[in-house]
DNA sequence: GTCTATAAACTGATAGAC
DNA sequence: GTCTATCAGTTTATAGAC
């Protein structure tokens, strides 16, 4: 029988943990597998048996990205559009609080002339299923009436996505800006502050 | 006398104009001086003659873009807050438009840990005077009346940059994001669409 | 699965001739 | 100002031993 500790708590997913800190942190193109490798306490090609080219690693992380938040929003099925958005800037941040790291999307799309083919095709259905779950919200917000705000649902989607995205990026520069930002969109969504 | 080329249109200005195409397409990691020279026709030594150090290139093309921007907010003092609105959005075109070029501020920022500190003072001071402007529009726009809008200026300043700065990064996945923005934040603000 | 060893390319940078 | 030549360091990646 098998110990405790999953059988998935392995050597390839350590590194993915490590890469996602760097490339969360440092952007794709720069961090090399001597980061990981020196991080991990192993030799250079050890990496490579794991993901022989930088692009699989790539690949990888991204698509882990994107059953996480699959398994994100499928875990918040039964709660009110309002309750949605607060754990949606929760999630917001926390990627602030860990070594100000920033939001996956954003560092894909500002990266992404330089990324290799399939790893923008990955990007690509990740923004679209971060947009979709944005989107969304804002619907579900005006149809039982508890958002009320101007334009469509598509933009107002749009426009959170955007401006999180934005802010999280900002706030390295400047720390008041995420709180700023939810209290905005709270705002424009005729929203009242939770209670502390 | 001087020919009617003004004199600062040599190979040093050729350089900063080359190194900011890349730098707002590839990103300051993902460039070399090697891809300046080539672009310019010459040796990889002369780059390294004007600009001895690459934080030497990257500190001068900050400081270009704060003198550029600081150009652009005083050439449209007389004009209203809407229509100030409205060139910020045509800037913001226009980078895309250009080899789906990003915002300085979102470059600088997403890679900003990997910056040296002189670059990091830098993007620092740009993004606060970005931030200002954007606020300062909000702020007329509510005293005269013609934007109608939840919560601060500052708020609102706020949201507008990290939205049109996420907006134009998440544009290379989605081309009809740019549109989307530009409109939710008019309606956000009170105002129509200007006219075709 | 991890190691040693190594390759081939690229990077930022410098010395010194013209 | 630009060139040739060169450096030391890093990067992605592979071959083959253990």
């Amino acid at each position: 029988m098998k110990p405790a500790t999953d059988m998935k708590n392995d050597t390839s997913k350590r590194i993915l943990d490590i890469a996602e800190e760097l490339l969360l942190t440092r952007g794709f193109n720069a961090f090399s597998y001597q980061h990981i490798s020196s991080a991990l306490g192993v030799r250079n090609a050890a990496i490579h048996y794991h993901y022989p080219k930088k692009t699989d690693l790539g690949v990888a992380l991204i698509q882990r990205y994107r059953r996480r938040f699959q398994r994100f929003v499928e875990a918040q099925g039964g709660l009110t559009p309002a309750q949605q958005l607060e754990r949606y800037f929760t999630l917001t941040d926390a990627y602030f609080e860990h070594d100000q790291q920033i939001c996956p999307s954003g560092i894909l799309t500002t990266e992404y002339q330089t990324l290799p083919e399939e790893m923008q095709q990955q990007a690509n259905a990740f923004v679209d299923e971060m947009r979709d779950w944005a989107v969304r919200i804002a619907a579900c917000g005006r149809e039982d009436g508890s958002m009320r705000y101007a334009g469509t649902p598509q933009a107002m989607g749009v426009l959170m996505l955007a401006a999180l995205q934005g802010g999280l990026q900002l706030a390295r520069t400047d720390q008041t800006v995420l709180l700023t930002l939810k209290e905005q969109i709270r705002a424009l969504l005729g929203l009242t502050s939770p209670l502390p």
